[in-house]
DNA sequence: TTGCTCCTCACGTCACGTGAGGTGGC
DNA sequence: TTGCTCCTCACGTCACGTGAGGTGGC
């Protein structure tokens, strides 16, 4: 599917046309981020925005705002720093590489297993800190369930 | 229940005696902060310790513990800030405070009414507040089972 | 030319981390 | 006196917030 032609928007650099492309600008405004956490994540090497204008304006895809998610999704939820972060993004870069060169094989099948197997450990890994900290909550809100019911007591004779 | 006489031990100020008060040292350790954490919980107002030495020591309480633990509770689980973190555990206070003035009928009915039913509020809101986070976090996990779902299909057709 | 968006410094903030230099009780 | 713990500044760090002053395309 392409997109019909819009008046001032730059080509989309890596070839697959995802749609316009939006200054820092709209970019921040859609996501719920300032221009400065933008321009921070950038500068860790979190996300590179898809192009840059002749004049030097940076230019976000569909696929960049989605890595922002992904990066305010880890923080927020489960409050990683931006280096962890990073290593996650990396982890989840590595395997797209390792998925699209599956089906031309250019890597070898020992090697294919070796890393599919790494990545497994490094998902169920994460998995188990999100499952950690499910159980947390839950203790947290049985904690908090049981305050209301005590609440609730207290009105009742009141 | 009356703990026996342990040298060097301060007397504990506000008459419950609830075991040996700890140095800022020993008190860091058992909770896994730092000193400097927990002085500038203090600097903040979220935590006085319970006592000081004659020398200017500070001396913490199992209370005190208790509180710091509720505190980083607050902040890693929920994502608080320290002002949201002060705001929760001073509801906590006045509803303790509350339940210790019901059997001596100092505060009027009406009041208790008002005052429980202020209470029950914000304990719900922040039921909600912890609802939506599992939510989110059960979301978080489906996508990675399924991402392991594919990691496996992908080692089965390797 | 006027607006508007965007650019790069650069200092401020929050929640501490990390020494620097000094005090106090066995 | 020697260790040890603790004290109060005070500067550094992380993840940005917030202007300051300048550039660039309709």
């Amino acid at each position: 599917v392409t997109s019909p032609a819009a008046a001032n928007v730059a080509p989309d650099a890596n070839g697959t046309d995802s749609g316009p492309l939006l200054g820092i600008g709209a970019a921040a405004a859609r996501l719920g981020v300032s221009e400065r956490a933008l321009r921070y994540y950038q500068q860790l090497g979190l996300l590179t925005p898809s192009g840059r204008t002749p004049g030097g304006l940076r230019r976000y895809s569909a696929g960049d705002l989605a890595r922002v998610e992904r990066i305010r999704e880890l923080q927020t939820l489960l409050g990683f720093n931006l280096d962890e972060i990073k290593g996650v993004l990396d982890t989840e870069d590595r395997l797209a590489v390792l998925r699209e060169e599956y089906q031309s094989s250019r890597t070898g099948d020992a090697r294919r297993r070796e890393l599919l197997g790494e990545f497994l450990a490094l998902r169920e890994q994460l998995r188990e800190t999100v499952q950690a900290k499910i159980d947390r909550l839950l203790g947290f809100r049985a904690d908090l369930d049981a305050s209301i019911e005590r609440i609730h007591d207290l009105l009742r004779d009141a």
